[in-house]
DNA sequence: GCGACAG
DNA sequence: ATCTTGTCGC
């Protein structure tokens, strides 16, 4: 695989994107979803999730569908993996006016905190044209600022002299999420809209949901957890 | 040169 | 992410 053709493509298309200030770009307000996305894979299959809710906390709906990866997974090279199924799946439902509209991405991975600061959720908004921001479980960018035990504690993570996101403690002395704006939306936002999503467990709400559903599908159970959408020819990058 | 490295 | 045994807790 030709490495340096997606290092120089990834560099490219991180200075297309666009962090806003604090209190500038998108704004959730009570009424506008957010979609939430995860996927499990099992060799080349791709099997998605996508969780709509609203801002107020009602849930609207999960969906499933499964589609295919032919991009092995790279560290920083991530999003050429799963970018791809996570657009196909949004194409999907903004092209059928039967779904629920959303206005704003939530992706499991980083969004600028990431070394050429272009992780997935970066590269899903941009695509889509969309604000995005990314959930990560671990961090790419090392950081030593402190972050404290109690619950909601946020530190900071810098690439150089620049702030990429935060390490959020989502509950008291567990280990915390990594927050970061992917595209169109500003950090603090982005914090934000986590901050709000996680109620009794580490990960918000909603990517619980994508994860549970994305799991049913893999192993082909069909329930009433989510709506079935089919099998989906992959977009290509 | 070597290790570390989202999902 | 996936593979994978036992173990602990609700």
């Amino acid at each position: 695989m030709e490495i340096d053709k997606y290092l120089d493509l990834q560099q490219t298309w991180a200075n297309e994107i666009i962090i806003f200030p604090k209190n500038k770009g998108f704004q959730f307000q009570p009424t506008m979803n957010i979609l939430s996305l995860d996927v499990q894979y099992s060799d080349e299959m791709a099997y998605v999730a996508a969780d709509i809710q609203s801002f107020d906390g009602q849930f609207i709906q999960t969906f499933g569908m499964i589609t295919h990866t032919n991009f092995e997974y790279i560290p920083s090279l991530f999003c050429f993996r799963e970018a791809p199924p996570l657009l196909t799946f949004i194409q999907y439902l903004q092209k059928n006016k039967d779904f629920p509209p959303f206005d704003v991405i939530l992706v499991d991975g980083h969004g600028i905190a990431h070394h050429r600061k272009f992780g997935v959720a970066s590269c899903v908004g941009l695509l889509a044209n969309m604000p995005t921001l990314g959930c990560a479980k671990d961090t790419l960018v090392k950081y030593n600022t402190t972050l404290n035990i109690a619950k909601n504690s946020t530190a900071d993570i810098f690439l150089g002299d620049e702030m990429v996101g935060y390490a959020f403690r989502s509950q008291e002395n567990i280990k915390p999420l990594y927050v970061s704006a992917g595209h169109l939306i500003s950090q603090e936002e982005s914090l934000e809209i986590v901050k709000n999503l996680c109620k009794m467990y580490r990960n918000p709400e909603p990517l619980r949901r994508a994860d549970a559903v994305a799991r049913l599908l893999q192993k082909g159970e069909r329930t009433k957890e989510y709506i079935f959408l089919g099998e989906m020819e992959c977009v290509k990058i």
